[in-house]
DNA sequence: CGTACCGTTGAGGTGAGTCAAAGTAAGTGG
DNA sequence: CCACTTACTTTGACTCACCTCAACGGTACG
């Protein structure tokens, strides 16, 4: 196994706890110690696997390092993937709630460091601290769930404007701002990856890319993309041009 | 007015609890009292509106009689339905634990009525029951949200299983069975609806129907559907006929 | 009896899928 | 470190399911 990130494993929750966007920043000291504690951490090497689609729920999974792609298989054989996860977000929670096995899988897309809070800890936090709970209500009801979290697999909506939003939407994780209004990132993505997200087959995938590079509106170099003028992506979003 | 609706409107909220399955069947004697007396019931004429998309919520709505459609416009322009909701089911939950505007309208199908239980109800309840919060995070959960909720809008799955999908699913509401393994529908659903509702255009409703039809998989009489053989529904779904 | 909505039918276009094959990158073992 | 396997990516030719636009027949309702 690969040391690397055992090393710089954290020690606390503290640590992990980036901001109140986290569901454990309603709990008090105490409690976050319990988490501290009981939880279980993992390192994934990319690629891995931290739960798989029909496997028993045993907690909730918490991201503190790494990016991790929840995707499923349908009953019509699809592939669908509908959710990229990062540090400080939590996976798993839905199946948790549901009392049911997870609908989805949930694949290392870097090497990734995940820490399970087991089900008897859920179990002591959400009895102990009321706020935790409204967290969670608030939380399951503004997550779309294992469906089109990201709006882009919408019918009627071309590819090409799926694939953009898919750009704007990851800009906040893997882009960097460059001169002028240009932007750079670099995404975990393999091309299937992309086409899972978006609902297409890798195949248009590649075909949509290159009609964005002819119109100079981005380039790819494997999973380094340019975008050189970031307005473009929200025309094209937007306005949702008649070809 | 009508008045034949609210002539046979119900007077306590336990005759509304047809059974386990429903959010209150979790409360006390005493706390159905207290949603017995704060709900505000409302009857709609077929085609009236309980809630519109971006409108602040108000509470829990809870249908005590009637259907409801539940379909929302997204960022592209698209009418999309999600849901069919009829007597003894909750709508609205969704955004009251979100404490977001609302991200769908709700459309009466049928003439119907809706019981309003306001947020004060609301808060009160959830204070006091641990075991509604219980059911409220395992309905949330599970419930696919304002997305493809009947996994009708799968990408790649052919409109005609679609269709018989969503046959399917409504069978248990409006399908009454026949001889032999026959079952005949009342939809209360225009071609338009079925269209929102399987991500099509109505005029590729109505083809696909009539395709249907040239098989004797399933006789539409306007909303009167007659399905001679429910296994071959069943086979098309299934098993995806590669044509 | 007209207005308005719903439903059907037709002609025509096309975006994206499918299949198949070649090219490229990435990881494995000697 | 190179040869080999395996998986990912690209390209091309072809097909078709569904959409769009437009017109017309039905049906409900004031």
């Amino acid at each position: 196994m690969d040391e690397s990130l055992t090393s710089r494993q954290l020690t606390k929750c503290d640590e992990c706890r980036f901001g109140a966007h986290i569901e454990w920043s309603e709990l008090e000291t105490s409690e976050v110690e319990l988490l501290n504690t009981t939880r279980r951490t993992r390192s994934h090497r990319r690629g891995g696997t931290i739960f798989n689609q029909d496997d028993e729920p045993q907690g909730i999974y918490c991201v503190s390092g790494g990016y991790v792609l929840l995707w499923r298989i349908d009953a019509f054989g699809n592939e669908t993937a509908f959710g990229l996860v990062g540090p400080a977000e939590l996976i798993g929670y839905r199946s948790y709630f549901a009392e049911d096995r997870h609908a989805a899988t949930a694949r290392a897309l870097t090497d990734c460091q995940v820490c399970l809070v087991p089900s008897r800890t859920m179990r002591r936090l959400l009895d102990g601290s009321p706020a935790l709970v409204r967290r969670f209500l608030r939380t399951l009801a503004r997550d779309p769930g294992p469906s089109d979290g990201l709006l882009l697999r919408a019918h009627q909506v071309p590819i090409r404007v799926r694939l953009v939003s898919l750009l704007l939407i990851l800009r906040d994780r893997f882009g960097v701002r460059g001169p002028d209004d240009s932007v750079e990132f670099n995404l975990p993505l393999a091309r299937q990856d992309i086409a899972a997200l978006v609902g297409a087959r890798a195949e248009t995938v590649t075909r949509t890319i290159k009609e964005l590079e002819d119109d100079g509106i981005a380039i790819f170099h494997g999973r380094h993309v340019d975008v050189p003028h970031l307005d473009q992506l929200y025309e094209i979003v937007g306005i949702d041009e008649p070809v």
